[in-house]
RNA sequence: GUGGUUGUAGCUCAGCUGGUUAGAGCGCUGGUUUGUGGAUCCAGAGGUCGCCGGUUCGAACCCGGUCUUCCACCCCA
């Protein structure tokens, strides 16, 4: 076999111990979290069958899904003539299955098939990678963490609040002060599509709207003439896109601007809803800001939306979420409302990364090395690292008998703050050595008072 | 998926209009110091110039393809 040069699949990374141990600080601060409001762990496969996967993300996501070969001959479906008949006709024959895409359509899957077992109203959180075919750039990846928190079996705005406030948390835990929790309500969305003489292209306005903050109004206008809206319909938008007051005044034009639709009105009422349990519960409305252009593009949305952007940062947002009505209906379970939202782990670690915010010091990385210099010194050393072990010390004894100097280096490249040395005239007292690498001092003392020292 | 961009030592990068043996800084290894790391000084190792093909007497440099990186669009965590 030739010798060849290893790399990754586009789009993948390796995550060293530094990274593994900033990744899990996130990791560990989001679950602490999600546990805190009673939500239980759940795990779902990394691939899917197909079927369960695609038409739930529109075309755009269909086309992002990573496709698993059939095993064994997998054109053995195939005929005559398939291959001229285009991708959308092969494609069945030869994969049956996929990688998941995100882990809310894999979650209402397992609710749906454990619909008998699960008491509702059901909290459950999800921590897996994801993957999707797309063309990487910053904070894009082809294989990434999604952090999902979903209740579903109520309709109860309640579980809106939850999410607002572990947002809250997470961020504050995590040291990020400077960050938007966006909220907007799909049925303002369509109410406003109503007003404005549009009805039921919401989804059209809503991908248009979007691009606001990116490109400005007047590319969006722009988009919408081509997308053949009324001229007349987007002048009747206009005062809306420019709404820059509180999230209280915004209501209130609201409530006037969308009187006629009693589905804008639903929306505005349910968001409204939101903040009053917000003050009941006794948290502020400090980070949370009604957007009302604000449009999510996964197409099961149906009532709230969340998007929660980190500022002066170069990474998109950084979570986001909303209510399904009906996501479990596609797989034959009606009535049952959800609402969830998901922190992307990895560009919050860009975020914090990019911000310099990593807290190391907190890292569980070893606290003392034990040093020696001959095979007496190294014996001694593992009665030495037991103790210590006993005690809760995260330790290391020196694996090799060689230079002290060696063993130093080691210490200091790895960033342990002790080192123990053992040699003969600490054998001889039943002693140690202590040295502190930051300061340079060195104490000999009897190991009970190094693990005081040290701990 | 569309358009552009990047690739030279472990890392960050030089390398003139194609010309002999491809360089620097940092890092690494060893020594200066045979019971002591981080500093200084000295020495040393390390590169099929992303990969494949083409043009040429001659290619890191020009051309084509491919992979990768980053960026914009699309979309999204």
């Amino acid at each position: 076999m030739s010798v060849q040069k290893p790399s990754l699949p586009k789009g993948t990374r390796d995550f060293g111990p530094l990274q593994m141990a900033r990744r899990n600080f996130i990791l560990e601060t989001i679950k602490d979290t999600f546990k805190l409001f009673g939500f239980q762990q759940l795990e779902t496969p990394a691939m899917e069958n197909l079927s369960t996967l695609t038409g739930k993300y529109g075309d755009e996501g269909d086309q992002l899904l990573f496709k698993i070969l059939n095993s064994g001959n997998f054109l053995k479906n195939l005929e005559g003539g398939d291959v001229e008949s285009g991708t959308s006709m092969v494609l069945p024959k030869l994969s049956e299955k996929g990688l998941r895409y995100d882990l809310t359509v894999p979650f209402a899957r397992y609710v749906v098939m454990n619909r008998n077992d699960i008491t509702f109203p059901f909290k459950r959180f999800q921590i897996q990678p994801v993957w999707r075919a797309d063309r990487p750039q910053r904070g894009r990846y082809r294989e990434f963490y999604q952090c999902d928190a979903d209740v579903v079996g109520t309709d109860s705005l309640v579980c809106e609040l939850e999410i607002l406030l572990m947002i809250k948390r997470v961020f504050a835990n995590l040291g990020i002060t400077d960050y938007s929790i966006k909220i907007n309500n799909r049925k303002i969305l369509t109410g406003l599509s109503e007003v404005i003489g549009e009805k039921g292209r919401e989804g059209e306005l809503c991908v248009a709207i979007d691009k606001l903050d990116k490109i400005g109004w007047e590319k969006v206008q722009e988009e919408l003439l081509q997308r053949n809206f009324e001229q007349t319909a987007i002048e009747k938008l206009e005062p809306v896109i420019h709404l820059k007051q509180s999230n209280q005044e915004k209501l209130e034009f609201l409530k006037d601007f969308l009187s006629a639709s009693d589905i804008g009105l639903k929306g505005l009422q349910e968001l409204e809803e939101v903040f009053d349990l917000l003050q009941t519960y006794g948290e502020n409305e400090e980070h949370v800001d009604f957007d009302v252009v604000l449009a999510r593009g996964l197409s099961y949305y149906t009532g709230a939306i969340f998007e929660v952007k980190v500022n002066n940062v170069s990474i998109g947002s950084v979570s986001g979420g909303g209510r399904y009505d009906d996501l479990t209906g596609v797989f034959g379970l009606d009535g049952v409302s959800g609402v969830g939202f998901s922190f992307g782990v990895d560009r919050l670690y860009d975020v914090m990364d990019e911000l310099g915010i990593f807290p190391e010091e907190n890292f569980d990385r070893t606290k003392v090395l034990i040093t020696h210099f001959d095979e007496k010194g190294f014996d001694y050393g593992l009665k030495v690292l037991n103790k210590l072990r006993t005690n809760g010390v995260i330790s290391e004894l020196f694996p090799e008998i060689t230079k002290i100097k060696k063993q130093f280096s080691y210490a200091d490249k790895k960033g342990i703050p002790y080192v123990i040395v053992l040699g003969d005239d600490e054998i001889n007292k039943g002693m140690i050595s202590l040295k502190n690498l930051a300061t340079g001092q060195q104490d000999s003392m009897h190991l009970e008072e190094a693990i005081d020292k040290i701990v």
